[in-house]
DNA sequence: CGTTATCTTTAGGCTGTCTTTAGGCTGACT
DNA sequence: AGTCAGCCTAAAGACAGCCTAAAGATAACG
């Protein structure tokens, strides 16, 4: 059991927002960054981060209006940045909601110490969203309340039987299933016939979430047995 | 609204916790001063504030030990205050359990900002839940209350079951629901038998509340499951 | 190096699901 | 009683997704 804590970055500064989720990782937390207000609404409930990092000068819609937006349906902390050292911003800004600002450029250590103090007193999460629904592998995130799997924010588009063919093998990590058990975890059959369609489908997987669907990193193939979840390496 | 929240100032500056008290008052609170950190420990108990603005530097105790001591009984939010820039004070009073901090000399307004972005969700968490019956999602508004429904002010006219279907789908946002729990949360059949009269009534929903009903943005068909809810968003 | 078993990939037909329309039933209000 | 809004049943058509089958590629093994 991961309890592991996400943390969205909402920032158009892509390097600055690469920095944050290099800086954030380290401190073993994952990171998602989203570089558009709207997109980060859009992924917000699919994602369903502990905490949520947002830059107030957006493209689109802007950081308090975004706040705005995401504190109708969620209590997760939300940290402003900001280039401004207008205290006008900063009322705005914790009044649409934001629960605490740091103004750029700012220290990595007071960055983490702020963040840690904000998810120190979570221990509420909500019901509905915390829980077995969400089940995050690197990138990829495959909600199971949602039945939606996304990569990078971006929708799989799986199919119903694809979507569990990969929670199956996700909820698994590291371990090599035969084909006999995915058919019956998957499609519910008790005695196998024909395994072949396991491998048709598999295959039309890694078409959808693998970057190079002829080198497959997450749905690797265990010859003579099945496939296996692999989570993905380590950043180059 | 009604319950009057109760601050505690303590601070050896007798001129700067009077003025802070005043300014308190008049945004509605009860302010407590204390000019000194081993009583502002001695007097927590009895006075169960709501939040205490708490100096670092202080006679006795520093603000960063009373800090820790309080955090071990209470999870009041504790926002300090401190003539230093040096972040490293910052970075050690929020690890030693301060929720904010404030750096002297500071603007009134955004004092109370950061007091009331404090306070928000401390109340009670079942009352920001369930609190008003009412449900936003984006333009548009589910007053469960009232019955109504409404799409940028105008009155949607939905029937009675089209509302309960559209009130249980907004309420699960994100979560896709099968036709089998769609009966038992809007019809109340325990098991269902044929479940299709849900498609008829999604379709005519969806006919009310979405701009074009060819290519529905809320109310989203989850293919081999059921249907769920998105709040309107960016389309990619 | 050749053989064999295993896995991959493509294609096409079929099944089941979802949509959409139409019509009849029920209960409320007049 | 009569009218009407609202709900359910039924059935057609379109479409997506699943499976079978068969050929091509790759790895294991002697």
């Amino acid at each position: 059991m991961t309890s592991e804590k996400t943390i969205m970055i909402v920032d158009d500064d892509l390097a600055l927002g690469e920095m944050l989720s290099i800086v954030l990782e380290s401190e073993g937390y994952r990171a998602v960054t989203c570089s558009d207000g709207l997109r980060a609404i859009k992924l917000f409930p699919t994602i369903h981060p502990d905490l949520v990092l947002l830059d107030i000068m957006l493209p689109g819609m802007n950081g308090i209006g975004v706040a705005k937006v995401l504190r109708e349906t969620s209590h997760a902390p939300i940290v402003m940045l900001t280039a401004k050292t207008d205290t006008r911003d900063v009322v705005t800004g914790l009044e649409a909601g934001a629960d605490d600002y740091i103004v750029k450029p700012f220290k990595n250590s007071e960055l983490i110490a702020r963040i840690k103090a904000r998810l120190r007193f979570t221990p509420n999460p909500e019901v509905a969203h915390s829980g077995t629904g969400v089940i995050r592998r690197g990138d990829l995130v495959i909600n199971k309340t949602g039945r939606v799997a996304t990569k990078c924010g971006r929708d799989l588009q799986l199919t119903p039987l694809e979507f569990d063919l990969l929670s199956t093998l996700a909820q698994h990590e590291g371990e090599a299933l035969t084909r006999g058990e995915l058919l019956e975890k998957v499609w519910g059959y008790s005695a196998g016939g024909d395994t072949r369609l396991v491998n048709v489908h598999i295959q039309r997987l890694r078409q959808k979430i693998e970057d190079d669907p002829d080198n497959p990193l997450m749905v690797q193939t265990v010859r003579g047995y099945g496939y296996k979840f692999m989570r993905q390496g380590a950043v180059d």
